[in-house]
DNA sequence: TCTGGGGTCCTAGGACCC
DNA sequence: TCTGGGGTCCTAGGACCC
């Protein structure tokens, strides 16, 4: 562990990066005594979690149930509870907020803490880190790694050296002495495609793609890639933690295997896909505007097909019929070439809060039926509720009637 | 080994408007 | 009639992350 180098006032190092180890197989081992020491895989047809003690048979997230059964054949296979998981993460997170109430979550079992300002009541963000770390152990029941460094990216990068189960902090004097001989594959956004191209430039360490410049970057990933690569290379990010951070988008999709389907299947598939997703997005007090449907072809290869809706919805049917639609006009290609996974996003997702509709419709215009009129507003009162439709004033101009659109 | 399910962000072209 | 540039929105695809 680098030694810390408190100083006084406030800390240099404010930002935590904490992240629960396998997390779905150590809430398994933490439920069942007799998984504990032992190779633990979540998943069935493929590896959506394992134990430390399954990564060292070289067992790896997503690989295929049957391969990593191979390489490690004593593992327990148990499926996934998410529930519980999901219960785990939020205990969790409870945690994390009562140390500072800056929490950005990254997903389920993951986030930056900001306790810069924190110094004074709580000691060091070392020793807010132990302490956080001691906590979650004692009240969850689960071992977390947790990075401290000035910036997310380092914090990260520095939880992710010290897993499993281990606190390292990485001091402003020491950052690219810690960075640079990292292998480049530790910079956020170097997936296998952009390691195999800076590794065909003989760049392998952070330090090498740091000397190599923005130019040369920018022309091997483009222009928004190149420039955050070089940055994080220097150790240059200056984001802040940020707990305001919104979900953009939310989706559901499924595996089906080689089997040719029907397309009534195809339809049963997708009803259900939606009702959930529209369940979600109402719990989550959300509606959309983007309606994306994903295939995955026989041969792999992926298409998305999208549509934008002319108003925000989290309506069932009116997402079913934009998803229908856009299903229905690739049945040809899926009839042709076979299909092996069906899904549904919905992006451009905005608050549900209730959008006015003002109809332009003139009262005082002598030819209003005025009899119609209130048969039109009882049936919108009955529709959208007794107090959402009211007749009221247009600015500037005759009477309208106010319609909240609100969402179901 | 034929490859899950949940996401984020960026690029690029075309339509459309000013 | 032909011309230019800027901005926004929509759609499709791709890389990457956990």
């Amino acid at each position: 562990m680098f030694v810390p180098e408190p100083r006084a006032g406030r800390s240099p190092t404010p930002i935590l990066h904490a992240d629960l180890d396998a997390f779905y197989a150590s809430v398994e081992q933490r439920d069942d005594p007799r998984l504990r020491g032992r190779p633990v895989i979540v998943g069935g047809g493929v590896v959506l979690a394992c134990s430390y003690e399954a990564k060292r048979c070289g067992v790896l997230t997503a690989m295929g149930g049957r391969q990593a059964k191979r390489l490690c054949p004593d593992a327990v296979v148990v499926p996934p509870r998410m529930s519980a998981y999901s219960a785990a993460s939020k205990a969790v997170f409870a945690i994390f907020r009562d140390t500072t109430p800056l929490v950005e979550g990254i997903s389920i079992d993951e986030a930056f803490l900001d306790v810069g300002g924190l110094w004074r009541i709580a000691g060091s963000p070392v020793d807010i880190a132990a302490q956080l770390r001691r906590r979650i152990r004692d009240e969850v029941g689960l071992p977390i790694t947790v990075g401290v460094a000035r910036t997310k990216f380092l914090a990260k990068v520095a939880s992710g050296v010290a897993k499993p189960d281990g606190l390292l902090h990485v001091p402003a004097d020491r950052e690219l002495q810690f960075l640079h001989p990292l292998p480049v594959e530790k910079l956020w956004g170097v997936g296998p495609v952009t390691a195999a191209k800076l590794h065909a430039l003989g760049v392998r360490t952070v330090g090498e793609a740091a000397a190599l410049g923005e130019g040369p970057l920018v022309g091997l990933v483009g222009k928004a890639e190149g420039h955050k690569l070089h940055a994080l290379s220097h150790n240059r990010d200056p984001r802040a933690v940020d707990p305001g951070r919104r979900r953009r988008s939310i989706g559901s999709q499924r595996a089906l295997g080689r089997r040719p389907r029907s397309p009534e299947e195809l339809d049963a598939i997708l009803v259900g896909t939606v009702d959930r997703l529209g369940r979600r997005l109402r719990g989550a007090h959300r509606v959309c505007r983007t309606v994306v449907l994903r295939l995955r072809f026989a041969d792999f290869s992926r298409a998305t097909r999208s549509r934008t809706l002319a108003a925000p919805t989290a309506h069932t049917p009116t997402i079913l019929a934009a998803a229908r639609r856009l299903l229905a006009a690739e049945l040809p290609r899926i009839a042709a070439d076979g299909i092996t996974l069906l899904g549904l996003s919905l992006t451009n997702l905005a608050p549900d809060e209730p959008c006015q509709l003002t109809l332009p419709l003139t009262v005082r215009d002598p030819g209003v039926d005025e009899t119609a009129l209130d048969g039109a507003l009882d049936a919108l009162r009955d529709r959208f509720g007794s107090r959402s439709v009211t007749r009221a004033a247009l600015l500037g101009r005759d009477e309208g009637i106010s319609v909240p659109l609100l969402p179901d």
